[in-house]
DNA sequence: TTAGTTTTTGATTAAATAATAAATTTGAAG
DNA sequence: CTTCAAATTTATTATTTAATCAAAAACTAA
């Protein structure tokens, strides 16, 4: 599993967005480019990232309304414009829109990556404090995502591999509802192939193990389509 | 008793320095104006800040040498930083000091504004986790994170080391809930590399090594995220 | 300076987690 | 009913992370 960083680069210069994904890839950041807006925006909906850096100028959708739909998504999303311009007015409206830096064209690698590096330190400490629902019941059963931990009844907690803890949520999410396949694996796996469709199998039966203790509780294949979390 | 948020200008120009403090000031902010890295350290100590403008280039104290003595203290404390220069060297070594933000001079007086804005509303939320604590009583434990002792029952006083006692406290503000790695890192090493890490692990250790004393108290791993303090 | 303490470093081992492979079963479509 | 893709399961291998230990280095106070 990598647990490496993971960007959305929206650029709509192929040449200059394809040096620049491969050159964070090199830095240890996973990196999904985009070449416009509306590209970006769909990638963005589909997987999960840490941070967004977004050309400002593009065709269809510029830079600043991506942003805007980026965080009404996700509010706490970092973002970092790049542009050729450095006029007043677009880097205000660039703070406007809530983001977190700016850079100006051509701009120096070593200064983005020392950017991209403080941007996501500070995000990972606010999110010591974040929102997000940690705690589940459901039937008989027990869940806390942030200690990945599972117990049903009064027996004792059970812990849950990161994976395994991912998957659960997602499931729970979606409960007595269908869980796409697809979704699990874009946003566990971060990818969606043969080989990680196998691997997201074994670990719905890792789950099903654990899950079994409750008659009320089981986990049904929608052929297809994906798995049904089923809690009577 | 006003909520202004409290600025420290750091700026030996001053004309430049008077300027941009009354611009400040016109904003609600409450602004303390030093005129070199000496007497900057020394208005830092004395009173309270929620953010610090520093030039760089100043006699006797230049803005680095002040913002990492600055640090030391205030690990946390939001630090923007004025220069005429703006080599790479230079914005560089802003970052390494841990620079929220830079402006070359001369900069417009909006986009100042924003990026305080920015700054602060970010760091409202980081401030929930800061307690200014210093006794702890857990099981039979009795610890003073100022003095740095750790009492078990009756027995003698154990003194801990700086870096044992930070971590201690910091386990303690989390008790019974995740510590993530990252922020013990970040919060007490300013680093987070594969021999921090391993440094950090030592110290557990020697941590657990006190706390074994009381059975109904440990240290647990939670893989790839980091230590639980569990008091039953 | 020196002695004592604290911290870092680096190697080694252990444990947890994840990926892969392969054999088998199930389900849907013709 | 047959066929093929999809799903399930178990076993094995690989990778990542953590724990431990001891020596070296850095720091501190007398």
């Amino acid at each position: 599993m990598s647990n490496k960083k993971r960007i959305l680069l929206v650029e709509d210069d192929p040449n200059f967005g394809i040096i620049l994904r491969d050159f964070l890839k090199m830095n240890e950041y996973d990196v999904i480019l985009a070449k416009n807006g509306m590209e970006g925006f769909e990638k963005f909906k589909k997987f999960e990232f840490n941070l967004c850096i977004l050309d400002v100028m593009m065709p269809y959708k510029d830079g600043f309304t991506l942003a805007t739909e980026i965080k009404a998504i996700s509010p706490d999303m970092p973002i970092i414009f790049l542009t050729a311009k450095s006029m007043k007015e677009d880097v205000l409206k660039g703070y406007k829109v809530g983001a977190d830096d700016y850079l100006k064209k051509p701009f120096d690698s070593d200064v983005l990556l020392f950017k991209i590096k403080a941007i996501l330190k500070r995000n990972k400490l606010s999110s010591v404090i974040d929102t997000e629902e940690t705690e589940f019941n459901f039937s008989s059963f027990h869940f806390n995502s942030k200690l990945r931990h599972l117990k049903f009844k009064n027996e004792s907690t059970v812990k849950l591999s990161p994976k395994e803890n991912m998957l659960l949520k997602l499931l729970l999410i979606h409960i007595n509802d269908l869980m796409p396949r697809e979704l699990a694996l874009t946003r566990i796996w971060h990818d969606d192939n043969y080989f990680t469709s196998r691997s997201m199998d074994v670990y719905i039966a890792k789950l099903r193990k654990q899950l079994q203790k409750d008659p009320k509780v089981s986990i049904n294949n929608i052929h297809g389509e994906g798995f049904r979390l089923i809690v009577e």
